[in-house]
DNA sequence: GTCTATAAAGCGATAGAC
DNA sequence: GTCTATCGCTTTATAGAC
């Protein structure tokens, strides 16, 4: 039981970093099996549905990193203002300075958006709610804690993009400090 | 030669379509062949080094584009408040209020990158470039100018994100105002 | 300059042995 | 549960007729 749960996990965590790295299009069967050190008669086993069964399962634990690790934090810890500021350090770390993108992101601006649109949705509603949360125990009113929230994961995003554009990590950081900054937390 | 430009300027206009609607990977010469009305030999005719030559073309075209309409406007109008306003503006209405995606925004988070960093580069830098100079003739210092102007431009490209994520356009177009109020012009 | 035919390789997915 | 073999289709790219 332990074994199963923990072998699909580590076909997860291959299956993460190839459509991550290749986009859904640019992932293939033999990259996924390369990676994983799984024949395709395995993949198919785990995820009878194939790769679209894949790139899902992959959304989903995405979201559940993201839900465990900086959603929760943010609408549970005592100290809304050190979520916030944690928050910023997770995604950094996360992003890897913008080194690596969001699947989520890269995602919704391509073709492949419709097909996973309420789990790409879901993602970005979840990220808002929790922010929004925190910011409003913060003591920003609930109006405003929801703008700033929508501004500061439009800002992460546009952050990978241009860092990953200019191929400069400083930039990332210089993005997210000037974010965190204008929150006047 | 007039037709030959139109022709190819033709054939441009179907290819920058469909790399921005399925991206590199998911663009096939078929699609191609079917949105811009021409076999694939006349494609390799005019694009003889294939898929590769083709998106690099676009990217040159795309940046040409900017470049007469955008960043042109930024550096040399005699109002630059107006000139930023109206980037604003042209903006909104290219990327249709983040229905449309940055097509070198979403190649910059592909696995595509390295191959056309060089034009991915230019035409953030430039971009960069041309609004930092307005807001310096706006009044910012050049380095206030400078940091104004990579915010903007990073807002931008997450409020496409964002727009594609939530399938919201009204989102596009409130980030996009709160980024213009931020810069008190 | 545009077309069709085709080559050679890769694709997602399935079947069936073990 | 994992493998190899294979199906049927699509891919990029080329060749050559017109």
């Amino acid at each position: 039981m332990t074994r199963l749960v923990n072998e699909r996990n580590d076909v997860l965590a291959a299956l993460r970093e190839v459509f991550r790295e290749y986009g859904y299009a640019g992932t293939s069967l033999a990259l996924i099996g390369k990676r994983s050190g799984l024949g395709k008669g395995s993949l198919y086993h785990f995820f009878p549905g194939g790769k679209e069964e894949m790139a899902a399962a992959v959304l989903d634990d995405i979201g559940a990193w993201f839900e465990q690790r900086m959603f929760q934090p943010l609408r549970e810890d005592k100290d809304p203002v050190s979520a916030i500021r944690g928050m910023f350090r997770t995604a950094d770390e996360y992003f890897q300075s913008g080194e690596r993108i969001c699947l989520v992101g890269a995602f919704a601006l391509s073709d492949v958006r419709d097909s996973f649109a309420a789990r790409i949705d879901a993602y970005f509603v979840a990220w808002r709610n929790a922010l929004a949360n925190a910011l409003n125990r913060a003591g920003k009113n609930p109006r405003r804690a929801r703008t700033l929230a929508e501004d500061v994961i439009c800002a992460i995003q546009g952050a990978v993009v241009s860092a990953r554009a200019h191929n400069d990590s400083l930039i990332f950081n210089r993005l997210l400090k000037l974010c965190e900054k204008r929150l006047e937390l």
